[in-house]
DNA sequence: AAGGCATAG
DNA sequence: CCTTCTATGCCTT
């Protein structure tokens, strides 16, 4: 048992975090810039999600109803944010953006809006080129094989705020390679975000340390815009604490990452239980005013006690350790590196009510398509890596339209799965009602979702009727009368998939599939059981007439959709690209896009965007 | 494997 | 306490 074990600290890495200011917002700013000067908030449902900087003066926040904004701010102009694919656009591209300045691409997205870098690597490198006789003037290189590529900088100090604000060279050793390594990591971090602002457009708060926990922390220090380093020494010296515990100490327990505000309230029962002086007058807010110290110096708290206070059902072994090494400001996870592909793709919406299996049906289709257009953006690439497809001078089409001629399966989910949220009963004794708990049921994908020459509508219509129905009734054989809140449509369980270019799985296992396609078309001409099969990479030993069905979920209707076969002509001009949503295609005087990486960007980010392209020898982002 | 919970933005 | 629309990982069965 090592639950009552903690780690130790390991600053060997230097991570940057980065954090986007008011992200949806600032995608609609990017979109049209004068809607800089006017309050405004993005709407989904009932709810203002986030809003910009003139919204906020107001007094506008996140997560507020429409209604109380509009009263507290009549004139606040609502757009609507319920579609998120532009969001997702732009935060793949800004990630990309990013990318390009890594050289280990140890880059990690957390939602839409927040990227973690580790850049350990370029930081030790620049360190042993420093002359330390002559800090002051020092060249950041940002390319091992060029060494022009790079920014002048001066590695005295550190660029932006620190952690302690106060600094006093005198505390720290002269031997500390950890203090010059964390000014590397600044002032890189510093390069990196201004490029983020003058070529992309965003503003974003930036925290540098060596560990994700604290440099997400440090970030939060000089919202929005500002840079902040976590300063050595990080140990504990004579009889200072170091200054990771100072800093850490100052948070609220439910404000550090992975102390969820649950276990922050069963931390706070916990204290106010053997607390002599009245506090539990706290009735029911959240983790206010329980810092990082208060837990942590209180009697007993340990692991051990930890574990005891927060171990439950559905709470991972090994909790107590966890959130000691937390509180203690450790977390030697990783970086994770890029994947190409999601684990998983989900619809939903949320409804006020559903009650007819008429208007479910209805609503089935509507995310069964959104579903099949995200799988194939998200799911899939363009078939030529050899082919010169060179630039035929009308090659501007945005970057998320996949309407190239080929297109190729670069992950094939395995498993399909309908969730719904019943909302629950109206109870007529108050307090039990503490269930938002949806409930799901699956199935294994049917094949005709990776055909990608029949159109979304014939597809998503053949997933209701096949699939989507029979999982609802699996979950609510009631014939009516079901009070649901929220339905969700996901696919998952993708098979390999395989990260980088020299690995050519992918593509064939692409082969495979549109391979057995084919025969799977002339066997069913005749044979309605055989089902093609569940796993693409068994492909190889294939033959059809051994293949079995596990289930027959997917086998519905006696009327196989027809399986018109990868005709060019076919997928071109019966295309789901003609389907496109007009949202993307929407375009402003005020915008311009970047004919070399399909960016969209306002026109005064152009040029030195532009110029990123030129300066850039390395690998391209796009 | 299937289904639910926890955590995150 | 939740509200929206997702994504990930772990737990139990």
């Amino acid at each position: 048992m090592d639950s009552g074990r903690s780690s130790k600290r390991r600053d060997h890495r230097i991570i940057i975090h980065f954090d986007y200011q008011s992200f949806y917002a600032a995608v609609f700013e990017a979109e049209d810039p004068s809607l800089k000067t006017v309050p405004f908030g993005v709407q989904q449902k009932q709810i203002i999600v986030t809003c910009n900087y003139e919204a906020r003066k107001r007094g506008l926040h996140k997560l507020q109803l429409v209604r109380d904004a509009k009263k507290i701010c009549p004139e606040v102009v609502i757009l609507l944010g319920e579609d998120l694919s532009k969001f997702r656009d732009v935060s793949k591209r800004l990630y990309s953006f990013l990318r390009s300045f890594s050289w280990s691409n140890k880059l990690e997205r957390l939602g839409f809006d927040e990227v973690f870098m580790d850049v350990t690597d370029m930081v030790d490198y620049n360190a042993e080129l420093v002359n330390h006789r002559d800090l002051s003037n020092s060249f950041f290189c940002m390319s091992r094989d060029d060494p022009t590529v790079g920014f002048p900088f001066d590695a005295s100090h550190v660029a932006g705020h620190t952690y302690p604000g106060h600094r006093n060279g005198a505390q720290i050793p002269e031997s500390d390679t950890l203090l010059l390594r964390l000014r590397l990591g600044s002032h890189l971090a510093s390069h990196i975000h201004a490029q983020l602002e003058e070529q992309m457009g965003y503003v974003s708060a930036v925290g540098i340390s060596t560990s994700k926990l604290l440099s997400k922390l440090a970030g939060t220090m000089h919202k929005p815009r500002g840079l902040t380093t976590l300063l050595p020494p990080y140990v504990p010296q004579d009889d200072e604490p170091g200054n990771v515990i100072l800093f850490m100490d100052q948070f609220d327990v439910g404000k550090v990452p992975n102390i969820s505000s649950r276990m922050a309230r069963k931390l706070q029962d916990h204290l106010s239980q053997r607390s002599p002086h009245g506090d539990q007058e706290r009735t029911y807010q959240g983790p206010k005013g329980l810092t990082v110290r208060d837990v942590r110096t209180s009697p007993g708290m340990g692991p051990i006690l930890l574990d005891r206070l927060l171990s439950g059902p559905g709470v991972p072994h090994g909790v107590g350790a966890k959130l000691w090494d937390l509180l203690n400001g450790i977390d030697n996870t990783e970086v994770g590196q890029a994947r190409d592909v999601p684990r998983q793709i989900s619809i939903e919406d949320s409804y006020g009510r559903l009650d007819k299996l008429e208007d479910v049906q209805l609503e089935l289709g509507k995310l069964a398509r959104s579903l099949i257009k995200r799988m194939r953006i998200d799911l899939t690439d363009d078939d030529d890596d050899a082919d010169e497809k060179a630039e035929k001078e009308d090659e501007r089409c945005p970057s998320n339209l996949p309407n190239a001629g080929t297109r190729r399966w670069l992950a094939y989910p395995k498993t399909l799965r309908l969730s719904t949220r019943p909302r629950p009963p109206a109870n007529s004794d108050a307090s039990r009602s503490y269930n938002h708990g949806r409930i799901s049921r699956s199935a294994p994908m049917p094949p005709f979702m990776h055909n990608l020459t029949e159109s979304v509508d014939t597809i998503a219509e053949k997933l209701v009727t096949d699939n989507l129905v029979p999982l609802f009734r699996r979950l609510h054989p009631k014939k009516d009368g079901w009070n649901l809140s929220l339905m969700n449509v996901a696919v998952t369980d993708m098979t390999e998939g395989a990260g980088d270019s020299k690995n050519a799985s992918g593509r064939d296992i692409g082969k495979m599939f549109k391979a057995q396609e084919h025969s799977l078309k002339s066997w069913n001409a005749g044979e309605q059981d055989v089902p093609p099969p569940q796993n693409p990479g068994d492909m190889e030993i294939l033959d059809p007439v051994v293949q079995r069905s596990t289930s027959s979920d997917w086998q519905g209707s006696e009327d196989t959709m027809p399986l018109s076969q990868s005709s060019q002509a076919s997928y071109i001009h019966g295309g789901w690209e003609s389907e496109e949503d007009g949202d993307d295609g929407r375009y402003s005087s005020e915008l311009s896009l970047c004919t070399l990486c399909g960016a969209r960007m306002p026109d005064f980010a152009y040029p030195a965007h532009q110029r990123f392209h030129e300066a850039d020898d390395r690998g391209k982002p796009f």
